[in-house]
DNA sequence: CCTTCTTCGATACGCTGTATTGATGCAATA
DNA sequence: TATTGCATCAATACAGCGTATCGAAGAAGG
């Protein structure tokens, strides 16, 4: 089909002329930062090359498209993270998940990136190999069993931060808190409640334990390697 | 914060003059449609207008802003979900994940627009009410147990289908299926597993057997579900 | 019938990603 | 060295976006 070649194979070009001071580096530098500091729907080719004090076609010596930059983004998030480690399979894919969470509440257009197949940036793939790696160092020696488990992980991982993230999102846009915002935000909610229409709801959000964000993903997790640890013993 | 009513709160205006053809819930229908078609990205206040052969202003009658658009577009797809049903907690928690990754599967932009705090439309609220009444109703007594397994299936979910989701329109966008893609948009991805660097990595993409999205999805669940079940039982 | 007030929606603004293309600096030739 | 031709860069321009603004037009009251 297209058989222009993906980012990872076009080689950085070389300055030519005078010494221009950007490269693909600083520029996915510049991205990171702003994308961190406004969100990535803050990072537009224009700004980043206005923080860079360049036109946007400057841009396109380096990278080909925005879509580009966002991968190139993403593997240098991978860069950043520590392979997984631990004595056990579990606390090796334990490692692996607060890892990548982490980074998805440091960087939060991270996990926002991370639809669609599998990215195939050098430090991703290089995260990828220590993971399975150390699982497999860990005890976990069938390689489907290795693989199903990274990808249960993943989609779990994907999930969880997203929402996780979502609320931080929200939060941040209204100005409160979870609990402020469930006596703000939603006096609507309130009203549906007080019909009567949803009574076991009504329960829920009355009674129910609220647990704070971490120790729901840790619920999850647990059940998720729970799980993956009864098939291991079948 | 800001003390303006959100879209459920707000009563549709009447019309006011001739008999004009707009409602909230055509133009919802308009989007609806549009999005299915085109992708939620296609879906600009612009276009939903013409498809109505209306300009985009007169939208705002009727919507506050695109996102509340978007939220009535979430609303809607609820409105098409069954009650989940079955005897047991988990073939009640199975229907639910799988009316949901349905409607994933048909509404491409349905999981995207579910990151963020958890929607409050009549017909979300409804389908929240039948499913944990339904869950109750199956033998899963315990408020917090309801509560915290539809909160890790949710997301679970939600990074699932965003998954496979990702992969259908990667595979659209390059007219490949994995397997093809796997040998083409990856000449890349096989060179740099025959540098060596990436021993595991290489032996999984060869060796490791290949599930249809179908198998991994119900794979993550059962994981899942087991893990949920040990906890009832503990 | 005239005035006043409400409400509507066309126009316009500032933003996006990037195709086009005129300008620019370099290298090779006479 | 002077000149020509070319490769390459980045400024301008285009088509799209969400929505603020505000002139026009219809409804209600006297």
């Amino acid at each position: 089909m297209e058989d222009t070649p993906s980012v990872w194979e076009r080689p950085e070009p070389p300055e030519r002329r005078a010494p221009s001071p950007l490269s693909r580096e600083r520029i996915v530098r510049a991205a990171l930062t702003l994308a961190d500091a406004e969100g990535i729907e803050a990072v537009s080719l224009r700004k980043v090359a206005a923080a860079l004090d360049a036109g946007p076609m400057r841009l396109y010596r380096y990278i080909g498209t925005k879509d580009e930059l966002l991968e190139l983004m993403v593997d240098a998030v991978y860069a950043e993270l520590p392979p997984p480690t631990g004595s056990g399979w579990r606390e090796v894919a334990a490692s692996f998940a607060h890892e990548i969470r982490a980074a998805g509440l440091r960087h939060e257009w991270f996990i926002d990136l991370l639809d669609g197949r599998p990215r195939l940036g050098p430090a991703t793939l290089a995260h990828s190999e220590a993971t399975l790696s150390a699982l497999r160092a860990a005890g976990l020696e069938n390689i489907d069993m290795i693989m199903s488990t990274i990808e249960v992980l993943t989609v779990y991982l994907i999930g969880a931060v997203r929402r996780e993230v979502g609320e931080h999102r929200a939060e941040r846009a209204s100005g409160l808190t979870q609990r402020e915002w469930q006596h703000s935000r939603a006096p609507h909610l309130l009203a549906m409640l007080a019909t009567g229409n949803y009574p076991i709801l009504a329960e829920a959000v009355h009674d129910a334990q609220h647990r704070d964000p971490s120790q729901k993903f840790e619920l999850g997790l647990g059940y998720l390697l729970d799980g993956i640890s009864k098939r291991l013993k079948a």
